[in-house]
DNA sequence: CAAACCCGTAAGAAAAATCTTACATGTTAT
DNA sequence: ATAACATGTAAGATTTTTCTTACGGGTTTG
């Protein structure tokens, strides 16, 4: 029924519109306004979202509101959590140094 | 440097690669064998995983090994992390009533 | 009503992705 | 040395993606 979330993100483009719509939903023009992209390219890429289910739109007036709609994003999520263990006990080590020596100064802080 | 990770997973083929690679490396016959694919085609896939960073190389002979190189999956995982509350908070609702009911009978049980 | 606005979509071009076949290289086995 | 094996890669066809321009349908404003 859906289109393939992954794909839908692969495009960088389309990852800064999940981005923009994060807080707020937004009409086509404000979202084409902020990237260097062409309306209808807007509108396509919306599309895709859509058909992807990872945004919804609400009609108002002569605009279409669109805004996030994130459940989808907890395939992702779940896909990439499967390697959580192995990535984590490669940048664990700085992690358990880290609690084992609550004193040091954490980066940033 | 590295090629898009988001852009190396948003091949179905890719993903299952990168889960078979994900206990074991592996050569490159026995995960031709698996799919249904073409020697050549799950070459070409490695090396687009490669180029991103996403699995690593090692020669043996006349073999070449292929192994899991998840550190990177960490860039996925944050970036959809930063949309977990928003679909925490949706999907939410579902849980804290079925840990409030334990008797109910979940859908499809 | 007329003009300005917001938007989707068709059409078509250009670029990228993907697959297969064929070939070349290096390695192991007999 | 020869044959079998493991693999990368080039070539080329096909498909998919992505973008722009042009157009048309609604909506609001004056």
């Amino acid at each position: 029924m859906y289109a393939d979330v992954f794909d839908a993100i692969a495009h960088p483009g389309r990852r800064l519109i999940l981005e923009r719509l994060r807080d707020h939903e937004q009409p086509v023009h404000a979202l084409a306004d902020q990237f260097e992209m062409s309306r209808p390219a807007v509108s396509q890429h919306l599309r895709v979202l859509l058909e992807a289910g990872l945004v919804r739109e609400r009609r108002a007036g002569r605009r279409r509101l669109y805004r996030l709609e994130p459940t989808r994003l907890a395939e992702v999520h779940g896909w990439v959590t499967q390697f959580e263990q192995f990535w984590q006990a490669r940048l664990g080590a700085l992690g358990r140094f880290l609690e084992e020596n609550p004193e040091a100064p954490e980066a940033g802080a």
